[in-house]
Formats: structure tokens, C-alpha cells, sequence
RNA sequence: GCGGGCGUGGCGAAAUUGGUAGACGUACCAGACUUAGGAUCUGGCGCCGUGAGGCAUGGGGGUUCGAGUCCCUCCGCCCGCACCA
């Protein structure tokens, strides 16, 4: 009975399948426990062998909870909408549903190749509307509350509207849009319909705006901040701009605190704690309104974390996008300033990054007005000083801020020292809060922790300032000019937007003729026909045309698995109360401050409706590491290399070291002196094309005054060369002996392309080279397969025509797995080759879950060893299945009993990779001890099934048990059989390790000491010392320090 | 610059509270069996040394009977944020 991974997978699965194994409900006597995988994105290059690991590291958490007594929730789904469908439905007008079905149906053949314990009947899509109608509803529950801060939560809009109607919004304490006017209860009354609802929006948690946004015309769409890095969007790389555009916003800085402070209450890993509280960039202070001088009536707002060095502030710096710079600016510096302003905003955004030590700025001619002691204070323009964050404005301190000081410096302006501890404030600032005021008026002579309250309270009393805190964190704009996304179920009536009835839910994507933008610059739903809302009034009303954003769907999908056929509510409150939270959500880091921010959000958000009991969604998270592709790597040469290369192929076999022309290597720092160097005694040979004739002339002179002959090939003619060296050879030889110069014609096929290994060129400048993405599976150890390599369309056969010896080594390095890079591995091949159970194993064994480590199918081997070997311990010597039945030896059940409590410590502690070390130890002392005991393999089979399913539901069977080994009693560790008779003690002399004593387990520490003293290694290394010190550490060392 | 993480054999990595550093696996070497199989089994495998022994967890220092683990310091790598007032 042969190991045969592939039949007796297939068989259980399908066996799994028919008896409804993996099947959920939302009831139990058993304790429950949540465990989420984040859900992929079906993406048409299917899984590599990096998406499961998460997967598989859940799914081993889930079968051993579930063996441990729980009743275990551990769902998958598909976060269906996006944009590469919506990329692929315009290139080839196939509808995006159509293909996104697809590649979920690859995605679930694959996943299900692997042998997951997922429930399939609580499968969810985002882009299902009978998924997407919840995401519409949770969006009109935003639209409808607003985010009360005496209640610290969201409530009811209808109880803002009431409460205008008697006592206008002079009381509110609401989160709202900064410039929104206060109005009187009748004021409020008399307002019209339009002007109410205008109103209302500024208080809404979600509400259309019109906002600068990261607008990528390549792509026809907006995208959030944490979709475009670096000036360009993330995916795709197009450049990206900034664009006034009407969007939907959610407001999720009303919940910046809380978001924040709920950070303390989950177990997720320091860096992506850390990376959110980045993002919502929390900073307490003051903000302080400084008067213009001679401008009636203008105030100066500026948010400052340091308004004790208010007396230091020497200067004011405005950013040059700041709406106060034309009318502050004096005709006299009104030249300057233009020209600044034009200037700053040309600059692009790497520049300004990069640029970030060059001090500029230009002066406005007005100056403000200190409200502490009226000094007189210049205002500058500088793009160190940022139009988005704050108020666009700062006060300057030299003495107390680095770039302030920098700035003064640079532009002579006076640094006021403002504590008694500043010390040399010639060379740089000083931003310490040590020390006491001075030159500071009011808090003259006190502290930091004094001065802070007794200016915030002066500010406030004269009406000039208040105490206030800053964030980073933006409202999240939630717009796309996109199709494939949820429709947001809003119409628009007399330019504001109404929600449509509840009922009417799910609005549903309508059909369009093509997925791209209308001709007049609408998003691609408004190419829809006859897709207009009917209004209970009987009119018709144009609906947002523009859709929700990737992460709407994501945001809240853990709660639908709960109840996913629910069609009465997003999950029912009997479901929500059963599975509570996420106990353990599994997947990567990349989602650090996006969908894991967002989550938060929308999850306090239904926190306070009530719909769900837990502020945060899940306890704890466990980020998986990337699973790294190796990609082959050859090198092909730039035309100069190729220049070079030829030569050498054609010249060397004429002209040895001995010969009249001496080989020389080229020189690539001195360049262009002479371009190649076959150089001999008075004779230099340059290579080149004709289009270079200039430089030809340059080296012609070059070579004369340093009193050698030239004579130029032209690589046109060395082609030719390739195949008749002769022709050449003889010209050099008449070369040196006249003074002849060649130049032959031009002619090069541009096909012919040559290309090198990477061990050819380490002697050469690496600019000579482009490096190429070679396909892995045309690479034979570390050798490219050229029959193979021409599979791949930028590697014709005839570019391999002039390698070396007629093979290519290629160079390898980690990176990203990736369709691109032509280093994908596909778990379906290892599943084909190994078996589910193996690729499962392996990818446990590769190393700690969190860290990031390249694929290597080599060690695959080892892992498929120990199941055939595991398998073997059942199988006796006529090759049939058989166990003994007698009673297990101590020794035997020593072994079981260390590697259950090993498994199980480590399984909990989410070391998977240590549990697959256990199991093979386990077998190896098995194998040993010669064991085939029953009473010893059966627990081991357990053990083993949340890592072998397939393979342990066999054994399982054949061992005589008919339900699933899922449903089998976990086994639990004696300590008793842990225990042996005596203990291989350590024996340490001054710390260094001198030998081992075999002691009974026992022993007192007297007894001990002198069987160790009399041990002949020990003997031997107290000569001529004396004993100090005996220390023995029970069960675990003994220390003999001696002096 | 700020914040977070990390540094152990040829490679992936073990070492739970300080207690035999390198488990387990790969790769490699030797042997056995077959004899060409990429099969199986046995042994070896951090470095130096024939050996006893010495040296080894990025470098240096400290605490301790004892340090990969704790403290200080320097170096290097990775990730995140980045003119955030």
C-alpha cells in the first residue's frame, strides 16, 4: 500500500463535501470561535502559492479549535468588485461580472484543491447585490446620522432637524464642517427646503463636497491618499493629480479619537498600530488668530503644538496656496510673490520631497501682529509650510523649531531665545521644553507644563485662540468614476442628494454600452439608458452616476458570513450576538492603515446604531508574511557591450597577448578617452557606429596627441565579421603597417540582440547591460533552457545566437511573486506533484508565519518524506495496512505524549513551523522504538489533521472509525509519561560546558554533587582550583564555579 | 530626521520564563545496496585543530554562577511615516 497522496485526497474531499463536514451553524453548546481570513480579490493571474499561506495557517487553527471542542466559524469570499475586471471589460467589452465569475470559479477550484474546512454555504461576494444592497444600506445609515459630541457617538439626523427647529445650532456640540454658520431656531425655520438640506450636509457622516482629490486622468478616476504613492497611483503607476472635483465623503475624522484609542483594546502587532496612528497623525495644541497690520478685520489662523515659544514667533509663513496671499501681498513685493507661487506650484511633488533641505520662500510685504505683546512680525511665503494640513499658516519660532530656524538663517531674520535652558541657538534651534521662560511677557519664569494652560486660558479670554487638537487623517473620500463598484443609492433633486427608499434596495448596476466615461466626461453610469429614479412625487431624477470605492464592501463583510443568506438585515442580531467578533483575522500588512482603518471606522459606526456589540471587529490579528517569488534574471547588452563583445570574439582568436595587439579590458571610468582599448604598443582600435561620427573625431585627437595611430571599425562590418574573421584580420595587419583608416558602411539587423549570462559581466560596468525577467520554469539549475525560453515572446531564439558556449547561466533574486516577473509558482502544480497535505505541511515548515521569506521548491522533498514515511509506520511488512493492538511501552507513550504537548503549546503560540519539526521528530523516535502500536498512532493521527486532513481522515478510517477525524476527541497530554527515571544533567564548570552526568530524576542536590564531583571530566578540570560554588538548577543544569 | 522590526551554519530555520546554541529540514560529503535512475538505508556536516582543546549567535562593553535571550553603545539590513507646525 503505496502513499498515494492524489487518490485519497480527491476522495475525501469530495467525501467531505457529500457529508456536509465543514457545515456551520449559528448555534451550539460548544464555546464559539470566530477565525477570518481577509478575502482575496479574484484576480485573473489566480492563486500563487503565497495567497494560501494565511489561509492554511487559519485553516489549522480552525480544525484544531474545532477538535478542542468549539464551535468554529472560518468562512471565505471574494471581494469581487475592482478595478483590473473593470481594466479588462474596456479592453474587451466582456462584461466585468462575467469575467470576475470566472476567476472566482478558478480561485474556488484552486482553494479547494487544498483542502480548506471553509463553510461554502456562508460564501460571500461584494459584488453580489444581494450582498451590495447591505453595503447601500449601511451607506444610507451614514447619510442619515451625524456624529454627536455630547453623546460621543453617531445619532439620528432627525434629532439634529428637531432640535434646529427649537433652538437652532448655537449648543450643538456636533462634528460639522468648519465654516458652518450659526443660525437661530427661527432662522432655521425660515430657511427653505434646499437651503436646510444644504445645512444638514455639512453634519452628515457621508456627504458630497467638493474637495481637492488624487485624480489619475490615466486611469479616469479618483483615488484615495493610500492608493497613491509617490506622486503616482499604486497600481498601474500613472501620475497622479490634484483636481477640485465634486466627491462623497465620509467622515471619519469624527471618529479620529476613537479610532485611536481603540488601538489599545485589540492584539494586533505594534507596526500596524503604530502605522494607524500615523495615519490619523493626532497632535495637541493651540490654534491662534494673529491680526494683519493694516488689513481691517483679516485674521491669521494658526495651529501650533508649541504656543509657549508664542513670544519667539519672529515671523509668520504662509503656504503659497493660502487663500489670505493676494491680499495681504503690497504691490511693491506683489512681482516676487507671483513669481513664488508659480514657482512652488510647478514643482512636482518628488521634487519637493527630495528637495527637502533647499530653504525658499519669498516675503509678502505685510506684517502680522503678535496678540501676545503686538509685536510687529513679517509674512512669508514658503512651500516648507503645507496648504493641507492646519490652517496652511505657521507662526515662526527660530529659537524653538529646526525648520523655522533654517528659514531665519536663511533670510537673516531675527531668533528670539525664549527659555533660560536654549543653548546655542547660532547653530541650531532648540526644541527642548526645558528650563523657564524668558523674553516671554506673561509666563516669563515659568515651566512648560505652566505655561501651556495659563496662554490656552488667555487666548480664550481675549477671544484670540483656543486649545485644539490637529489630525492628519482626512475624510475619506468615497467616490469612484468607475462602473464596477456598488451604486450609491442617492438621486439628485434641485442639486442636492435624497437617499432612495429603503425598499428600493438593492440599486442595481445598470447595463452600459461601454465601461468607459460618457463624451461628456461622465462616469461610465451615465451612459446607462433609462436608468433614472422615479420619485414618489411621479418625477424622474438623474442618480449618482459615480460608485463606492474598493473598500466599501470589504468593510464589513465579516459580519455578513454570520448570516449570509439574510435578506431582512446585513446579518441578524441573533447571528451577531452568537459569533460576537473576529477572534483571529489572519492576512497581510498591506492593509495597515486601508481596509483595516476603514473596518474600524464603520464598525464604531455600527457600534453606536447598536447593530453590533463590539467597538472593534477583531481582538486579534496575526499578519501573515509574503511568500517571495525567485525570479531568473539574463542580462543583454547594451549596443556598447555588444560592440565591445564582438571584437573580442572576432580579434582574440588573431592576436594573442603575444601578437602585435594587446588585449587591454576597457576602462569605464575614464570615458569616451578611448572608447575600446584593444590598444598595442602605438595602435588604438575604436569601435563604434557611424551615427557617432563626432565622437570619432574627438578620439582621432585625442589618440594623436598621445602620439598613437587610430584605426576605427565600424561594428556594421564586425557583423559580417562573425562569420568571416579573416577579412578583418588581415585589414589590422595592414593596419599596423600603414596608417590606414577603415570605415565601413552601417547594417546591423536591430533583432539580433545579444544576450549574456550574469557571469560574464561581473568584469564589466553594470550600465552595460539591461537585466531581463527570465520565465522559472525555462531555468534548469541556474542554467536557461533555450528550447524552453523561446515560449517567452521577448526571447526569440535568435537572440541567442551569439552566446558564449551556446548556453545562458541566469542570475537570481527574491522578489514579489508576481504574472510580470515570470516567477509565479502555482499551487495547483505542487498540489499535482506532492498533494494537498504536503503543500499544506511545507508551507507551515518554511519558517515563523509573519516573516517574509523566498519560495524555494527544493526543500518540498523533506516534508513528502516524512508523510510517505508516516504512512509507512501503518503499513506492515507485506505492504498492508496494520496496527498492533498491544499495550504501548513507556517509552513509546513518552514520545506520543512530549509531541502532543509540544504541538498543542505551539499551535497556540502560532508557530506552525515548529509543529511540523515535532511531528518529524515524533516519527523519527517512533521509527526507533519500532512502534506500530494502535493506542500510539491513532492520537498522532489527530494530532496531525488540522495540518493532513486528507492523509489523517484516511488513516483514520482505515484505523476502524467511521465519523471524521474532524469530530475526534482531541488528545490530551499526560504529564506522567513526560517523566523519566533519570536526567541527563549538563555539566558546567565557570559557565562552560564540560560534560554531561546521567542522574536519577530524584536525587537531592547532595547526592548529586558528589556523583558529579566524582566524574573523571570534572576531575580534570579542577586540578590545582578549588570549588567555590555548586549550583544546581533542578531538571535543567549544574554549574561548578571554581576559583 | 522620526517610529517599528530584525541581524544565529552554504540555505530555510530551532532555542516558551537567562540554563547543553544550531533541533527539524534542505544542500553537501562518505559509505552500503543496486550498479547510471532524481529510489532506499547508514554515518558525517558551525569554524580552527590529527588530537586534547580553542573560537563562535553583526562589532565592542556591561549585569550574572551562567547571556542568542537582559542593559549600554556602535555597525548593517528591512518596513512604515516624512517639511504634520
Amino acid at each position: 500500500m503505496e502513499y498515494n497522496p492524489r487518490d485519497l485526497e480527491k476522495k475525501w474531499q469530495s467525501w467531505w463535501q457529500a457529508n456536509n463536514t465543514y457545515k456551520v451553524e449559528n448555534q451550539s453548546s460548544r464555546p464559539k470561535y470566530y477565525i477570518l481570513d481577509m478575502f482575496p480579490y479574484p484576480s485573473g493571474a489566480g492563486l500563487h502559492v503565497g495567497h494560501p499561506l494565511g489561509y492554511i495557517a487559519s485553516d489549522i487553527m480552525a480544525r484544531y479549535k474545532r477538535l478542542k471542542g468549539f464551535n468554529v466559524l472560518h468562512p471565505m469570499g471574494y471581494d469581487s468588485f475592482g478595478l483590473p475586471a473593470e481594466q479588462y471589460a474596456i479592453q474587451t467589452g466582456i462584461h466585468p461580472e462575467v469575467a470576475t465569475v470566472q476567476n472566482i470559479n478558478r480561485y474556488r477550484e484552486q482553494l479547494d484543491n487544498i483542502g480548506f474546512s471553509f463553510d461554502w454555504s456562508r460564501e460571500v461576494r461584494t459584488s453580489n447585490p444581494a450582498y451590495y444592497r447591505w453595503t447601500q444600506w449601511i451607506f444610507m445609515q451614514l447619510f442619515n446620522h451625524y456624529y454627536d459630541l455630547k453623546a460621543d457617538k453617531s445619532l439620528p439626523i432627525s434629532g439634529l432637524v428637531e432640535y434646529f427647529a427649537q433652538h437652532g445650532n448655537k449648543d450643538v456640540k456636533a462634528v460639522c464642517d468648519d465654516e458652518t454658520p450659526h443660525f437661530t431656531a427661527s432662522e432655521w425655520n425660515n430657511m427653505t427646503e434646499k437651503e436646510q438640506q444644504h445645512t444638514l450636509l455639512k453634519y452628515r457622516l457621508t456627504f458630497p463636497e467638493e474637495s481637492y482629490v488624487n485624480w489619475c486622468p490615466a486611469m479616469g478616476t479618483v483615488l484615495s491618499n493610500d492608493e497613491v504613492k509617490d506622486g503616482v497611483s499604486e497600481r498601474g503607476g500613472y501620475p497622479v493629480e490634484r483636481k477640485l472635483m465634486k466627491q462623497w465623503s465620509m467622515r471619519i475624522t469624527a471618529y479620529a479619537d476613537r479610532l485611536l484609542a481603540g488601538l489599545e483594546d485589540v492584539d494586533w502587532s505594534d507596526s500596524i498600530k503604530e502605522q494607524q496612528r500615523n495615519w490619523i497623525g493626532r497632535s495637541v495644541g493651540a490654534s491662534v488668530k494673529f491680526a494683519v497690520d493694516g488689513h481691517e478685520g483679516v485674521h491669521i489662523e494658526v495651529f501650533t503644538t508649541r504656543v509657549d515659544t508664542i513670544y519667539g514667533a519672529t515671523f509668520m509663513v504662509l503656504a503659497p496656496e493660502h487663500d489670505l496671499v493676494s491680499t495681504l501681498t503690497t504691490d511693491q513685493q506683489k512681482a516676487e510673490i507671483e513669481n513664488y507661487v508659480r514657482w512652488a506650484a510647478a514643482r512636482s511633488e518628488v521634487e519637493r520631497m527630495s528637495e527637502t533641505k533647499k530653504v525658499t520662500g519669498a516675503f509678502t510685504g505685510a506684517y502680522a501682529v503678535n496678540p501676545l505683546n503686538q509685536a510687529l512680525i513679517p509674512i512669508y511665503i514658503a512651500d516648507y509650510v503645507l496648504a493641507g494640513y492646519g490652517t496652511g499658516a505657521v507662526m515662526a519660532v527660530p529659537s524653538g523649531d529646526q525648520r523655522d530656524w533654517n528659514f531665519a538663517t536663511a533670510y537673516k531674520l531675527p531668533i528670539i531665545p525664549i527659555s533660560d535652558a536654549q543653548q546655542n541657538l547660532d547653530t541650531a534651534a532648540d526644541a527642548s521644553k526645558e528650563g523657564r521662560y524668558i523674553n516671554s511677557g506673561i509666563i516669563n519664569g515659568m515651566t512648560y507644563q505652566e505655561a501651556v494652560p495659563a496662554l490656552i486660558a488667555w487666548l480664550e479670554q481675549n477671544g484670540v485662540g483656543k486649545g485644539k487638537t490637529q489630525y492628519k487623517l482626512r475624510n475619506a473620500v468615497f467616490s469612484r468614476q468607475r462602473y464596477w463598484g456598488e451604486p450609491v443609492p442617492v438621486y439628485w433633486k434641485d442639486e442636492l442628494p435624497y437617499l432612495i427608499e429603503e425598499h428600493e434596495l438593492p440599486l442595481v448596476l445598470p447595463a452600459v454600452d461601454k465601461y468607459l466615461p460618457t463624451e461628456t466626461g461622465e462616469p461610465p453610469l451615465g451612459r446607462a439608458e433609462n436608468w433614472k429614479y422615479k420619485a414618489a412625487d411621479g418625477q424622474s431624477y438623474e442618480y449618482e452616476l459615480s460608485t463606492m470605492p474598493g473598500w466599501a464592501g470589504s468593510s464589513w463583510y465579516f459580519y455578513r458570513y454570520m448570516d449570509a443568506q439574510n435578506d431582512q438585515a446585513f446579518c441578524s442580531q441573533e447571528a451577531v450576538n452568537y459569533w460576537q467578533t473576529v477572534d483571529l483575522y489572519i492576512g497581510g500588512s498591506e492593509h495597515a492603515v486601508g481596509h483595516l482603518l476603514y473596518s474600524r471606522f464603520w464598525n464604531h459606526f455600527l457600534f453606536d446604531l447598536g447593530l453590533v456589540p463590539a467597538r472593534e471587529f477583531a481582538r486579534k490579528l496575526v499578519n501573515q508574511g509574503m511568500i517571495q517569488g525567485r525570479s531568473s534574471f539574463v542580462y543583454r547588452a547594451k549596443e556598447r557591450f555588444f560592440e565591445e563583445y564582438l571584437m573580442m570574439k572576432v580579434l582574440t582568436p588573431f592576436f594573442s597577448e603575444e601578437g602585435p595587439i594587446k588585449v587591454v579590458e576597457p576602462n569605464f571610468e575614464e570615458e569616451y578617452k578611448y572608447d575600446f582599448a584593444f590598444a598595442s604598443n602605438n595602435l588604438v582600435i575604436e569601435v563604434t557606429s557611424r551615427k557617432q561620427s563626432d565622437k570619432i573625431v574627438r578620439i582621432l585627437r585625442s589618440a594623436e596627441a598621445d602620439g598613437k595611430r587610430l584605426m576605427v571599425l565600424y561594428t556594421e562590418e564586425l557583423m559580417d565579421a562573425i562569420n568571416n574573421p579573416e577579412i578583418i584580420a588581415d585589414r589590422i595587419r595592414k593596419a599596423l603597417d600603414s596608417k590606414d583608416l577603415f570605415i565601413i558602411s552601417d547594417g546591423i539587423p536591430k533583432s539580433e540582440q545579444l544576450y549574456v549570462s550574469f557571469t560574464q559581466i561581473s568584469k564589466y560596468s553594470p550600465d552595460s547591460f539591461t537585466k531581463l525577467h527570465v520565465d522559472i520554469s525555462a531555468v534548469e539549475d541556474d542554467v536557461l533552457n533555450l528550447e524552453k525560453a523561446v515560449k517567452i515572446p521577448q526571447f526569440e531564439k535568435a537572440s541567442f545566437k551569439y552566446c558564449p558556449e551556446g548556453k545562458i547561466w541566469c542570475s537570481s533574486e527574491v522578489e514579489k511573486m508576481s504574472k510580470s516577473k515570470y516567477n509565479v509558482v502555482n499551487p495547483d502544480d505542487m498540489v499535482a506533484q506532492y498533494g494537498a497535505d504536503c503543500f499544506r505541511m511545507y508551507e507551515m515548515f518554511l519558517g515563523p508565519i509573519e516573516v517574509s521569506k523566498p519560495w524555494d521548491t527544493k526543500g518540498i522533498t523533506g516534508v513528502y518524506d516524512f508523510l510517505r514515511k508516516f504512512w509507512a509506520m501503518f503499513i506492515n511488512d507485506q505492504g498492508v495496512f496494520d496496527t498492533s493492538s498491544d499495550e504501548a511501552t513507556r517509552d513509546e507513550l513518552r514520545v506520543l505524549h512530549t509531541c502532543i504537548k509540544k504541538v498543542t503549546d505551539d499551535i497556540e503560540r502560532f508557530s506552525m513551523n515548529t509543529c511540523v519539526s515535532h511531528f518529524m521528530i515524533c516519527r523519527n523516535e517512533l521509527k526507533r522504538l519500532n512502534c506500530n502500536k494502535k493506542a500510539v498512532l491513532e492520537p498522532l493521527v489527530i494530532l496531525i489533521a488540522p495540518f493532513a486532513p486528507h492523509i489523517a481522515e484516511e488513516l483514520w478510517h482505515l484505523l476502524g472509525n467511521t465519523g471524521s477525524v474532524c469530530d475526534a476527541a482531541y488528545p490530551v497530554c499526560n504529564e506522567e509519561f513526560l517523566k523519566t527515571d533519570t536526567i541527563q544533567y549538563p555539566v558546567q564548570i565557570n559557565g562552560k560546558m564540560r560534560g554531561t552526568v546521567e542522574i536519577a530524576a530524584g536525587a537531592s542536590n547532595a547526592d548529586i554533587e558528589a556523583l558529579v564531583m566524582e566524574q573523571a571530566f570534572v576531575q580534570r578540570n579542577l586540578e590545582g582550583v578549588s570549588v567555590k560554588k555548586f549550583i544546581v538548577v533542578p531538571g535543567r543544569i549544574i554549574n561548578i564555579v571554581v576559583g
